[in-house]
DNA sequence: ACTAGCCACTTTTTT
DNA sequence: AGTGGCTAGT
């Protein structure tokens, strides 16, 4: 009898879960419904691994872990009734019912889920607690580093570090490094700084100590990472410093040397999750390993395709090998795509196929086939710049949002065209990612300040603003004071703050004592003050203000941004409440990253590396740059495992578009002060031709009709010389460019009117001719002198379409027009640059 | 100790 | 092209 109850009630309950989660597909309902043991989740693009990890996490918490355990002794009929009643009309489980349910808890703040950003991490929570209130909150969702930065805070003395240790970023790092040279005599001719950085970060990634690099560096160069590696980090030691590698590589050695500290971390994470394992590094797997512990309840969610970070030590075997790592683990494919187009979702799999050491799947989707995908052929970055815009400037006009709109590259360095152009074209954007807001110089200063009052150990960061501003501490008494640090064992400033102690130091005392004046203020105005209002105090105390005020517009910029520096804090200091602290600031400030900071709501376009652009989707996705030598990049030409990463990463950019998808090349590229002709990128040619259509530039297009002109009359001279015996001379190249009226591309060095005409068109006669009237049309007769706009002028914009002309300022041999347009607002535009024309009636 | 001018170097991607 | 770091001169 009793068993019956049982069964039903299990039988109901396994319906009545499928249900609360029934907007998945099966596929997903099974990966949700798999709590035990290890468990890889091959994902891939768009296939919704997010919500299934929220989803996930959700039912763990909700009917604890055991979707197919036995049901719970005491199961009465009335149990079984409500339940039934439940399924088949709707309504909420009462609290005893909810318990029966549940019958096998799983407490929020035993999960533990990692993801690559903070971005990532922040919207599982935020999804989390939309979903399930306060338990939500109490999930542990972190990145690699700052979950490893949790557990050395409490164990960091074990390892000889301070509890207060300091993270040191790239910058610290290459300081730190610098300072080993010398001590060592090192010669950074023979090894770079960068790659003895770089190659030291891999050996942290795969767990290799500065002992084992010793013992096996076989070759000088190695042997020579290797006495580098060890100094340095004895170093970073002394001055109670982690880089970002150490973090990871810490604490795996934590758990593997201390039984203790790693059984309480194993109790108190029972249940781990990992997105991204695709990118996870030698050292990051012990990681999830070592916490995974006996019960291995590791759930991963990855996809070989996208892993996109082998060269900062990420190792695909991780993915390709966890059923080794975890024997008996369960294998779960997503392979139904929601975001894209068939069409765009068919030339990434096109892409993808050419690779080698891949799992292999084949992405599908419902949705419709969208689209064709439009590679542009332009003369030239700016031509590419002005083609963006012009299709960006149609979609608007058609309805879209400016946000829905992502320019994607391979490097930094490509972004400048393409903002210049929107610059002066009054198209909002945003750049997301190159030089981040906290390593321009007078924020990293300020940070200085601040770090040597949280963490009086760390010489670096003191070196860096012992004299900044100028305090007549040279670098002769700066070496002193670490040789005297040197000898007691101790902090520099331990020495800075007993001076009378080191006659040697006598001279320079004055200047010394003045710096450990501003010291004390500095700890005095941390003790006593708010956070936000501390940070505002250092750049008066330090003189920083002073400084930057007597440098004129400069350092009004710089000014502003310690402005900036000072509303984060406060942001900071808001948000945590009592839990803010000048160690937390910091912290958070050196795992933060410019993706974290991109804020969807605003509504300007995004411009970003592919690299950064990944677990991001947009309606309309541009990748530009698709060039041999650029993307794939000039490094990868010669390796296999490279071209298949930058493969990877051409897949990663194609698989973030919805609905459309531009693809573009330049003839000519000037880049890093040189001007290269590359070859259109294979990557255009692995694409379906019937996926895709080629569209050539405006002046491309006149430039063949030139050359078939020239070659037709020289056919007809040759004909007639031919017939008097002489031959013909001269190159059909520069007579092409000169019939076609124009410089060569490369020296076309301006966006022009013409280049940001003919959008989306089919190629052939009638672009050509709407092409040439553009050039003769708004650009035409513009260049300086009287202005080419008064207030109250009509005019229509690319972009924004039709606006009055509100104010003209002349700037430079140009003006800037201020516009208001009947739909987009108040903007200001580059006379010579925006794609304007006044409207003459 | 500071300044100016030079040079070299950057540029693959980031926690 | 632009920047930042370094040297040499003051």
């Amino acid at each position: 009898m009793n068993e019956t109850l049982s069964a039903q009630f299990e039988r109901l309950r396994k319906t009545y879960m499928e249900s609360c989660f029934g907007r998945l597909n099966p596929v997903q309902l099974q990966a949700v419904f798999a709590t035990r043991g290890p468990l890889l989740i091959l994902a891939g693009a768009g296939s919704g691994k997010t919500t299934v990890l929220v989803n996930r996490i959700a039912n763990l918490i909700r009917f604890g872990d055991g979707y197919s355990a036995p049901a719970p002794a005491g199961i009465t009929g009335e149990d079984v009734a409500r339940l039934q009643q439940i399924v088949e009309t709707g309504g909420r489980p009462d609290e005893r019912l909810e318990k029966l349910l549940a019958h096998w808890p799983v407490y929020p703040y035993h999960i533990l889920a990692i993801t690559f950003t903070n971005k990532a991490a922040g919207e599982l929570k935020n999804r989390l607690s939309d979903m399930l209130g306060q338990a939500g909150q109490e999930v542990n969702a972190s990145t690699f580093h700052s979950a490893c930065v949790r557990i050395l805070r409490r164990e960091a003395e074990r390892l000889g570090f301070p509890r207060s240790f300091t993270i040191y970023d790239t910058d610290d790092q290459q300081r730190a490094m610098k300072e080993v040279y010398k001590q060592l005599n090192v010669d950074d001719k023979f090894l770079p700084v960068k790659s003895a950085m770089g190659a030291i970060g891999r050996l942290k990634d795969q767990m290799i100590s500065p002992k084992d690099a010793l013992a096996t560096g076989k070759d000088v160069r190695s042997g020579l990472v290797a006495r580098v590696y060890e100094a340095y980090q004895k170093r970073l030691q002394k001055a109670g410093a982690f880089d970002f590698d150490d973090l990871i590589y810490f604490t795996v050695c934590l758990l593997q040397d201390f039984p203790d500290v790693r059984e309480y971390y194993q109790d108190r994470y029972r249940y781990i999750l990992v997105d991204e394992y695709q990118d996870t590094s030698v050292a990051q797997f012990q990681l999830v390993y070592l916490l995974a512990g006996p019960e291995r309840n590791v759930c991963v969610v990855g996809d070989d395709d996208q892993s996109i970070y082998r060269f900062r030590g990420a190792t695909i075997e991780n993915i390709l090998n966890f059923e080794q790592h975890f024997p008996g683990a369960q294998l779960i494919r997503l392979e139904q795509n929601y975001r894209s187009t068939a069409n765009i979702l068919n030339a990434a799999n096109c892409v993808i196929r050419h690779n080698q050491a891949r799992k292999g799947k084949t992405l599908w989707t419902q949705n419709g086939e969208g689209a064709q995908i439009l590679h542009y052929e332009a003369d030239s970055e700016l031509d590419e710049a002005a083609h963006i815009a012009s299709v960006i400037g149609r979609h608007v006009r058609e309805g879209a949002r400016l946000r829905d709109h992502a320019v994607l590259y391979r490097m930094n360095a490509q972004s400048g065209p393409v903002e210049n152009y929107f610059a002066r074209a009054g198209i909002p954007y945003k750049i997301v990612g190159g030089q981040r807001f906290y390593d321009r110089k007078e924020i990293k200063d300020m940070l200085a300040y601040m770090s040597i009052v949280a963490n009086p150990q760390d010489d670096l960061r003191l070196r860096r603003i012992i004299n900044e501003p100028a305090r007549k501490i040279g670098a002769a008494t700066v070496q002193a004071v670490a040789d005297l640090a040197a000898g007691r064992a101790g902090a520099m400033l331990d020495v800075i703050a007993h001076l009378e102690e080191y006659p040697q130091l006598h001279r320079a005392s004055s200047a010394l004592g003045g710096f450990y004046r501003v010291y004390t203020q500095l700890r005095a105005a941390a003790d006593s003050l708010p956070l936000d209002e501390f940070t505002a105090q250092v750049m008066e105390i330090t003189g920083y203000r002073a400084m930057l005020e007597a440098a004129g517009e400069e350092g009004q910029t710089r000014l502003e941004n310690i402005g900036q520096l000072v509303s984060s804090v406060k942001t900071y200091a808001d948000q945590r409440g009592p839990e803010a602290s000048l160690a937390g600031f910091l912290e958070e400030v050196a795992l933060i990253s410019d993706i974290d900071s991109y804020n969807e709501d605003a509504d300007v376009v995004v411009l970003m590396t592919m690299h950064a652009a990944k677990g991001l989707e947009f309606d309309y996705v541009f990748i530009v740059g698709l060039e041999e030598g650029i993307f794939p990049s000039e490094m990868s030409r010669y390796s296999e495992e490279d071209l298949e990463e930058e493969r990877r990463l051409c897949y990663v950019g194609i698989t973030r578009a919805k609905k459309e998808l531009y693809l573009s090349s330049a003839h000519a590229r000037m880049l890093f002060g040189q001007t290269k002709h590359n070859k259109p990128s294979r990557f255009l040619e692995e694409i379906d031709p019937r996926l895709i259509r080629h569209e050539e530039s405006a002046s491309a297009v006149r430039m063949r009709a030139a050359r078939e002109a020239y070659l037709q009359r020289q056919n007809a001279y040759l004909d007639r010389s031919y017939n008097r015996g002489v031959s013909a001379s001269g190159s059909w190249n520069g007579a092409a460019y000169a019939a076609a009226g124009r410089s060569t591309p490369a020296s076309s060095a301006r966006p022009r009117a013409a280049a940001a005409g003919a959008p989306g068109r089919s190629f052939g006669p009638a672009s050509s001719i709407r092409a040439s009237q553009a050039a003769g049309g708004p650009g035409a007769g513009r260049s300086s002198g009287p202005a080419p706009y008064q207030s109250g002028d009509h005019v229509e914009h690319k972009v924004f379409g039709r606006g009055t002309v509100l104010k003209v300022t002349p700037v430079g041999g140009d003006h800037i027009v201020e516009i208001r347009f009947d739909t987009a607002g108040v903007k200001k535009t580059m006379a010579n640059y925006a794609p304007l024309r006044r409207l003459d009636e």
